[in-house]
DNA sequence: CGAGGATTTGTTAGCGCTAACACGCAAGCA
DNA sequence: TGCTTGCGTGTTAGCGCTAACAAATCCTCG
């Protein structure tokens, strides 16, 4: 293919049509497969695309097809592990299915600036989004999702009428209490994560009912915001504690800063007090010590958001749901001692 | 606004228009700001396009005007904390300036890969593409880039013509090892990160100039792959070393596999070994001990990409470059002992 | 009070593509 | 031979929008 010089009009089908010697819907029929077409005649059309440089012209095509081969994604502007590794999935499952993925990030979500990034999207002509902001103001965001305009939202708002993929935190939670108090402890602290995060309301909520079930008592709960910091001075305020002896991290960076107030502090993982993360980041088996922590498979999170979306596309279910089962991951941190 | 019922049309500048009891033409004015329009008439537009719930058709306003107001972006598809950032200054520094992103990710770069990245994007219409792939294969790629396209890099392809910017990896090495240098130590070890990747070229660059400008032995490099399991084999091995002090890692994850291997060989760092990375991701503040490391301000360097990309859509040159210099930051690794 | 200019609105064409239908031609059949 | 059938190709219209120009309206001032 040859490049075109700047400043040149891009070819268009009549171009092509024109060095083939035949008529611009010929080409159009070669390039989109449809309709027969004599191999020797697309022989010709393809030779002209070659010689030309041809491009199809997005814009006009969904014109006038009305589709645009486009989805939009609204993404959280953070580095955490899991929407970062979402995002992957969704725009693997998408480019597999042909379709491209415009992204809107959003920094602080709140119920305006999800609407708002929404909107943006459907000024882009995206014929559908997903929603990628596991905020409990995300959530209620969602609630006012448009019935004409397939939503579909990751890991969050379970009563909106949009399609919902989500890891089942509550029983990943309820894995690393369960496996703690399974070690001979009286019960287990919990760092959780910002209030308005419906992960770690569900990864709280799981650990309160796995106690409670239990029949231990339920120490207060720390708030920390998912920050290594958070962790750490959850860590510096829980080293005063006099009968401390397990700990389950609402993520593992908290459970890193924890790790690290306790090695400060002088008390030692796993000797001293167990220590339990969440989302098992691919570091978490370096920690200091290697952390038990509660996988998600974020990959499949992100293939099985694309499949509700296409499926809502379809005009399917507003309702349906779909629920990723976490795997706890057994390492030193709650080793024996 | 009202939602429209599904399977409606969606209304037209037309629509509106007739509601409004203006032209087409005059509706399209109070859109976009063009012409001069009545006040009183510019009220009745909006009062119809509110009304109908209207919504632009970029595909055709693409179509008339050429321009679809979308960028592109090849990234590498990693969970790798620089990419991911970079990605996300992108995106705000686009949004500011009006621009819609969608990426293209891209699992293991290579030439063609690459290639295919941009040919994909180009067929979205996108008005220019930014690369982050900081491979050598992804600047050969580039070195093909078309000079009728708008292509900048991120962090690779020195030789490529296409704008590039980067980090001063160099610089940055070189004040991680000039830091341990002056500690007082023989020598400096080095992990270094995969052979195809620049930035792993150029810090090992970096620390190889710095001991030989010191006039000290370069010890045989470490080969790694970025990841912690990689600085922890890395660290088993070296932990063997009888004579070793000082190790820069090329990596934070890395320096926290070799803290990891130092601290099950009864390795104290920093009393025995003092370690040093590079990146400063948020969690190495909270290291057993807090790594000292160079951070590289990413949001920074996504802002000037798009800078790049905007300066050479108008035309500028091939050749522009752009570098971003880091920051030693001091912590505990490289502390007293 | 009417010419001339500025302001506001309308008309027309066409961007590049696909959908729908029309046409020509060869083969099949009676 | 005439009529259908189906294949391969062409013609036309129109998607929703903006650019360019045309027309209408309003004001100002001699």
């Amino acid at each position: 293919m040859k490049a075109t010089a700047a400043g040149t009009r891009q070819p268009s089908l009549t171009d092509v049509a024109g060095v083939a010697g035949v008529s611009h819907m010929t080409v159009s029929r070669v390039i989109n497969g449809t309709g027969p077409v004599r191999p020797e005649t697309r022989a010709r059309v393809l030779a002209a695309i070659e010689e030309l440089g041809y491009r199809p012209n997005s814009a006009a095509r969904a014109l006038v097809t009305g589709r645009t081969g486009t989805l939009g994604v609204v993404a959280l502007e953070s580095n955490l592990y899991g929407p970062a590794s979402t995002l992957y999935g969704i725009e693997n499952a998408a480019r597999e299915a042909g379709y491209a993925i415009t992204i809107s990030s959003v920094s602080r979500p709140g119920r305006s600036s999800i609407a708002d990034a929404v909107e943006n999207l459907r000024r882009q002509a995206v014929e559908g989004v997903i929603v990628i902001a596991p905020h409990v103001s995300a959530g209620r965001a969602l609630e006012a999702a448009p019935a004409d305009f397939p939503v579909v939202a990751v890991g969050g708002g379970e009563t909106a009428p949009v399609p919902v993929i989500s890891v089942d935190q509550r029983d990943g939670a309820r894995r690393a209490t369960e496996h703690l108090l399974a070690l001979g402890h009286r019960t287990v602290w919990h760092i959780a994560g910002p209030e308005d995060w419906l992960e770690a309301r569900d990864r709280e909520l799981g650990w309160r009912e796995t106690l409670e079930r239990h029949g231990v008592g339920v120490p207060q709960v720390i708030r920390g915001d998912w920050s290594s910091r958070s962790g750490y001075e959850a860590g510096r305020s829980l080293a005063k504690e006099p009968d401390l002896d397990a700990v389950f991290a609402g993520n593992d960076q908290m459970a890193l800063g924890l790790l690290r107030a306790f090695a400060e502090a002088g008390i030692s993982v796993p000797r001293d007090v167990r220590v339990a993360g969440f989302d098992d980041v691919p570091e978490a088996a370096y920690f200091t010590p290697p952390l038990t922590t509660v996988r998600q498979d974020f990959i499949e999170v992100g293939r099985r958001t694309f499949g509700l979306l296409a499926g809502r596309m379809d005009g399917g279910d507003r309702h349906a749901r779909a629920l990723v089962v976490p795997e706890l991951i057994v390492r030193e941190s709650t080793g024996p001692r």
